[in-house]
DNA sequence: TATGAATGAGGATTCATTCAT
DNA sequence: CATGAATGAATCCTCATTCAT
């Protein structure tokens, strides 16, 4: 496994608590959280339970580790757009690198995405709504029309979903997602001229 | 509860299994599925636990219960959009009543929109999935671009995300089902529309 | 079913207590008596669980009326077999004649054979044990060495052995029966004559 | 229990497996499996039913892991009698062994043949049924008359039974042991014997 | 004769967690 | 850094039994 010389054993060293947020991340993805046992988490590591204590004080302490160390690029993103005047430009800026950002912890969201009921009991779950309406104060003008807001809510839930939703649609996954986002920013873009065609009427 | 004066005990008499499933939706959407156990239904209903094993063979068949009764409509709306020519009134139809339907069902959905891990291990998982592709293939047009399809999964996308994730936006609740329903019609029309104009094109 | 033209329903009528048995005995006979529940039985009566509590008082009620019913022979043979002397003759005929009590109600005797831990505990066992005692004391000469009373108790065992154990051997049904039979008188018959040697010996 | 001054609580260290197995054979001998619960082992060991768990995976396991350890004998029995010639000795010294072996796990064979129709839907039943197979197929000659395979069946199963039903008979346990073995030794000779005159006399 | 509805007790099993070593 | 052994609470589920109708 891999040209060097270190076994299994060695290379472990240090790094277990690296290994067991992988792990569990792909089992949390995978199966959900509550139906992901930590028994299961260390057969695979091939560590005992009280290992993984060693590491972590709970179970909670996993996901929100994991939640804390992917989901700091969003967290950026959102600050960095709050600076930022509320231009279309910014909004399409901020969608793009959304995008990105989702493509990069991919596991993480697709299990946010598909155990909203347990995240909502986690630490995690309000510190995730906290973000989702801090994206959606940058991209929404208040003053939009409900429609607006609708629109641009929905562009930041066609990204969440392009991910997983279309899995099963044939084509290559690179096309499929400039083809998301390019939906995302066409929503956006509509809500925001629209928006200041609106201001621009009532003037 | 109810004007008339049957005392509690009476009232129970042969509808208990239609209080079971009540219960067990209004739970289930609240805390998730797994997190809600027999124990609490049942003590909800002041019966036994054994009570619900009399009708319900399992957990699992008393959510698959509610699933096959609360979900005909869609079974029917499909069924009924198979058979109607690809035309944009019938995709336009189709997202009005998928809207209907939604609406008439909103626990039920919303228990399924949050708990997609545990669904997707449950029976009705597949169940779920095949309708979604049926309406999916009504909605698209095999020969549209990458884009129009994503626009017309993300019109269905839009409608359930409505329902939940507009919670938090202030505005009468009547008003945001118009919005959303709107900004779903719209993409389904654009990507027929835009389909459209490109087969013209091309001859 | 048969060539009469009674419905199945109406067949049923008045024999509802003798199919229960008849079930009852089967699956007991088949599965155990505590890994065969009511329900079961029940349903493969198309009855409900409550019908057979219009029958018999508990589930326990069922195995004793069969125990009852078809353990009768044995009783009387047993009776019959104090009043006569302990000659050979006797001996050999308590043999044979148990030899095919045992065949007239053999998914009974396979059932105690292959339960008698559960048998202990139910109001049977001690009949049960009081029968074999019964029989026992017949084939056994009180003065008779002890291997000769082993060979006694083996020849009885021998033919409740001989029922089941041979199954798996080859060889034509009817046939394995006599040679059990024949087996089984051997053995009381050296016992016999030994004990009647040595009786012959000593004066 | 044991002359040392330890106290209760020290003792159990380490050794929990085997208490466990302990306690679990007198009471499965005792009462049967089914109506042994896990509860009540580990109440008598006083231990929780959880560190029955940490030791064995499944209930099934507890007298699987018994089995295996107190059946090793008898397999070993075994496969030394497949090595060697099909002579009376042979037979003799295989019945002799057997006998030993069952008397080195009285309980496990009270409890195997007091639980046949459990045993047999465990996961030990087939192994046993080879076993058995096994040993008939060293003392019986194939071309042996029907009775004389009976003679030899009938002694493997004077042994088995000699060990429990004998418990009601007068005597010393002791004597009573070699009196059952000297009948079974008898059985397997005279199957011998004659088998070999028949041969003779066909030449 | 039977059923529909329910109960109470108990079953095996799993889980997150703890702690002395 | 990690394990071995154990716990307490909870889970789903099954069973024999009851009783009003």
């Amino acid at each position: 496994m891999g040209g060097t010389m270190d076994g299994t054993k060695q290379q472990r060293r240090g790094n277990t608590r690296q290994r067991i947020q992988d792990v569990a991340l792909e089992l949390f993805a995978e199966q959900g959280y509550e139906k992901t046992s930590l028994r299961e988490i260390a057969e695979r590591l091939e560590v005992t339970k009280a290992a993984l204590y060693y590491h972590f004080k709970t179970k909670e302490e996993i996901i929100v580790s994991l939640f804390d160390d992917l989901t700091k690029p969003i967290e950026e993103l959102i600050e960095w757009g709050r600076s930022q005047p509320h231009t279309l430009e910014t909004k399409q800026d901020i969608v793009r690198r959304y995008s990105d950002a989702l493509a990069g912890a991919e596991p993480l969201f697709r299990f946010m995405q598909e155990n909203q009921a347990t995240v909502r009991e986690l630490r995690i779950g309000d510190t995730f709504k906290d973000r989702m309406r801090g994206l959606r104060d940058i991209l929404i003008d208040p003053e939009a029309e409900l429609v607006d807001q609708v629109r641009s809510v929905s562009a930041m839930f066609t990204l969440h979903a392009g991910m997983f939703v279309l899995q099963d649609i044939e084509g290559d996954a690179e096309k499929k997602r400039e083809a998301v986002l390019e939906v995302a920013l066409d929503l956006v873009t509509q809500a925001h001229e629209h928006t200041r065609q609106r201001a621009r009427f009532r003037e």
